[in-house]
DNA sequence: CGCTGCCCTGGCCACCCGGCCAGTTTCCGG
DNA sequence: CCGGAAACTGGCCGGGTGGCCAGGGCAGCG
């Protein structure tokens, strides 16, 4: 009594192995209540190609480090986070040390892209 | 002969959306050759909540801007990408302005983190 | 031929950034 | 009680960054 009035659900494939993608593609196409993205449709869901939950190695990040990150990656200044946090410009420099040495990262910019990648911010 | 000795394709579900996981975990799990992933296991592919082709007002950025992105992405300081595009440094910082300008930044790092967010580049 | 856009270069300067030194407090576990 | 880690603060300084000024060349277009 409830799967005949919910509505096609849109999914968008987005692979590069063609092989994967065709293979998706034929299975998907047979389930009822499921339907292919048209060209230029919106989805409401995206298959993308692996699962970016894999991510060996976690950054052990304090609270405080994270904080500072997460102002970095909207831009802010190292003042700005100063401000921001309630705390001085020299102690934002020393969390932002420890996230270029956490990171791997050669400035803040690094930083930013190298957490972002890892996942531990989402841009 | 080739769809019988196919390995299951095994699906991760990342979606916020608890009604349209439910209505999507269901009916996957009615289709032969496809699986949900297990508890800690790497999937093949993994759905994601929304499309993320969807990206209205394509920024216009000239192939030398791309150029620049790339590199500051890497956390290329000015000086670098001048070495590497082999140009001048004061030329770098003409294109930074440009991007800064184009991408509506206030700095590199926010540059890098907007052109990311918009699909300009890839982390 | 002018106009426009892109690319390139120089100098100058205020400010920011990152790395170095030093110190403090608090809290948690051995 | 005495580490150790985390958080916080200060000064100093070389180099990087971004904004401003000024030019130049070279392509395409009306």
């Amino acid at each position: 009594m409830s799967e005949d009035n919910a509505p096609e659900i849109v999914l968008a494939l987005e692979i590069d192995d063609p092989a994967l993608a065709d293979r998706l593609a034929k299975l998907l196409g047979n389930v009822a209540g499921l339907r292919l993205v048209a060209p230029g449709e919106a989805a409401a869901a995206t298959i993308v190609a692996r699962d970016p939950r894999i991510m060996p190695g976690e950054i052990a990040l304090t609270q405080r480090e994270l904080d500072v990150l997460a102002l970095m990656a909207e831009g802010a200044s190292n003042k700005m986070i100063a401000r921001q946090l309630g705390i001085s410009v020299h102690t934002v420099k020393f969390h932002v040390g420890s996230l270029l040495d956490k990171l791997d990262a050669t400035g803040r910019t690094d930083a930013v892209a190298h957490a972002a990648r890892r996942g531990v911010i989402e841009l």
